[in-house]
DNA sequence: CATTTAATTTATCAATCGATCATTTTAATG
DNA sequence: CATTAAAATGATCGATTGATAAATTAAATG
């Protein structure tokens, strides 16, 4: 509980600095309450996050309706600065083996999100309120998820069909889950985990691969050649 | 937001009702407590806790020293009743395969931890301060992960080595975290998961069985034939 | 039934919370 | 330099927080 003592004035001068355009202190708004909110929850005051910026609690009010809107901005931050764009194509470059190109998409993807910051407002915004990390969960199932399936699926020769059974989404989510944790035990609760992150990937995919034919079986039977649903 | 609304008393009777026995209010008390702190963080009143007992707030501090005090007994209380002592001895009963004996455990772990008030207050608390979900999952590491790698090795006639390496853990905490995952999308988040548990359990299960042979070789390269350390 | 112990309540305090409003002050404008 | 729009502060409110102390009351004791 040590103070943070933003600023060491020495009486002296009195240091009055002020005026920021509008759209660089929303951004140094948000930034400053998503250290804060991820630090001590949600539940966190809007006061500490004034003295993070050195400035007076009532101008988050000018840029926010209330606390909650800070939140939802938050919440949008976090989120959108996680998927790199390059991604989408990545995952469906077809000229690179699936496996090579899953892990290399997953080092990049875990390198760039799986910090304190990121993981404990996900964690924290999960327990708050459902909604915003079952958008988010959504999204991981989509953009990665069946794609992982859809593409192992074609190269095992196994069609193109583009609809992937919920038994089929549960082992990858298996395998996400399990890389997720890693990123809890490493980032949140700081327990010494491998130093080997790329293995751990690899070990993770090597897992799924291992039992993805098999679940592939399973959720269309060879017997009945009708469509999904 | 709904009103609680714990007791309807209709003006006539006082239905002034009290004295319990002090270990019978203390446990009544740290129910509701997990309870309520499961529901929306342990910033959540103390006041709440007390409608839940219909009792008044100043009460919780004849139990207690202060709101600390409180959430250390419901840590205590919930890890200490989500550990069946016959599970102990029941994970390294070699008559039965270590793959069947390992997937009635998680059965039965699962059915028995895998709820909104154990999850919740686990992720909590783990968000809150890192030090008791150490503690705990030094608790699993022990009590479940070691073990699986130990009675799998001996199965496989690689020896009966106690020592695990950190190296051969994380593979097993890739399964044991997809499983948690799994139970976040369940019961945190509401998500829409696979319905039979079982076929979740052994699949995370085949996952790790199908790796685990290679992650033992690495560990324990055969050329050298020192011990550990 | 009278006495006593302690479980429980009533009343209350100081601190902190999110939020509002009037005022001050910065910096761009002509 | 005077004017002006708005960025930022100071002061403050009502509600809620954890916590304390005195008064009440239920239940055991003799």
């Amino acid at each position: 509980m040590a103070e943070t003592d933003q600023k060491e004035l020495s009486e002296s001068e009195p240091v009055k600095r002020r005026r920021k355009a509008p759209e660089d202190r929303v951004r140094d708004i948000v930034d400053a309450a998503a250290d804060h909110f991820a630090e001590v929850g949600f539940a966190g005051g809007t006061r500490d996050i004034a003295k993070r910026l050195g400035v007076t609690q009532p101008l988050l009010y000018r840029y926010f309706p209330d606390k909650d809107g800070l939140i939802e901005a938050v919440y949008k931050s976090v989120y959108l600065e996680s998927w790199k764009p390059e991604w989408d194509a990545g995952l469906q470059d077809r000229a690179i083996p699936v496996r090579r190109r899953f892990e290399d998409f997953y080092r990049d993807y875990i390198e760039e999100n799986f910090n304190p910051r990121w993981l404990r407002i996900s964690y924290f915004a999960g327990l708050r309120d459902a909604k915003v990390n079952q958008w988010y969960n959504h999204l991981v199932e989509e953009l990665i998820l069946k794609q992982l399936v859809r593409e192992h699926r074609n190269e095992l020769g196994l069609g193109d069909e583009a609809y992937v059974s919920p038994e089929e989404m549960e082992p990858t989510w298996q395998m996400h889950g399990g890389l997720l944790h890693f990123g809890w035990r490493r980032h949140v609760l700081d327990l010494p985990t491998a130093s080997d992150t790329g293995q751990v990937i690899g070990d993770a995919l090597d897992m799924y691969f291992a039992i993805a034919p098999k679940v592939y079986a399973r959720a269309a039977p060879k017997d009945v050649d009708n469509g999904h649903e």
